[in-house]
DNA sequence: CTAATATCAGGACAACTGATATAT
DNA sequence: CATATATCAGTTTTCCTGATATTA
């Protein structure tokens, strides 16, 4: 049996509704600069997954994004109509296909990861002091103690 | 004519690159703590656009949310099936219906809100001393400049 | 009479469920 | 035979377009 935490202090609160307020509006802007290219919610899940975790089947795929295999077959067709992807059978079982990120996709989300990269370096070079980038950093180390443990 | 702007410092290019990925984990964080109750995402537009711009008719929620008015209208059927608005007939404009937020929603929006609150105060609590925080205040002046202007 | 609001009717698309063929 | 993958077919949902009644 566990004792209630102690409430959090007034500047905690305080602090704490400032931060949630950054970062939505941070969050938007970010968003804003980069195009998502008319692609539905979907797809763009399915392609930032295949980036991040490498090729899979539609199965897997269809298993990570909590949908039916049926569902995700005409997503992954119309991606590869896109030339964003591209299937290849398994040497190993027949049953399955991989289908891989092409590397004009790869190229395209690189190039909108790039565009965000590029709006904030700019933001932050412009509007803030060598002193107080340094102080953000320093800040951004503590956010992180925030969300691992 | 403009010249083009000086490429951003390393130093600004490296916190760039922390601060996108520490906003994206929180936000992630953040919208774990409260549940969306199973709406849908339309649905749950209309809810916080009244809930911030007030009352509103249907057409004036459609042109808001970019959807037509007959798309609007079963959305907002929905809602006050479930209790979450109830519109009123406007006494001077005998065509329209104006729609607003039960207390009920209010208190449920209100409610995730402070879930969402809670969970970062009582963290930032636990993670930081009072001379952190501090810090973590002065930060957040800074990100703020970036974003205005 | 023109403009705006709301609603009714029917169509397109994206997700679902159920069933089937093939490969392990 | 039991399991997994992919796909075919039908259904529901959600948004769309088009048309109509009512009111300003």
């Amino acid at each position: 049996m566990n004792l209630p935490p102690p409430p959090p202090s007034e500047l905690a609160f305080q602090v704490a509704d400032a931060l949630r307020g950054i970062v939505r509006t941070l969050k938007r802007r970010l968003r804003e600069q980069a195009p998502t290219g008319d692609l539905s919610p979907s797809q763009t899940a399915v392609l930032l997954r295949l980036e991040s975790d490498g090729p899979a089947t539609t199965s897997a795929l269809a298993r990570a994004e909590g949908m039916r295999p049926q569902s995700m077959a005409p997503i992954i067709a119309a991606l590869e109509r896109l030339g964003f992807l591209h299937g290849q059978p398994d040497p190993d079982d027949g049953r399955q296909t991989l289908h891989s990120l092409t590397p004009a996709c790869k190229a395209w989300l690189a190039e909108g990861r790039a565009a965000r990269q590029d709006w904030l370096s700019r933001r932050l070079q412009q509007q803030l002091s060598a002193a107080e980038l340094g102080q953000l950093e320093q800040a951004i180390a503590l956010l992180r103690r925030l969300t691992t443990d």
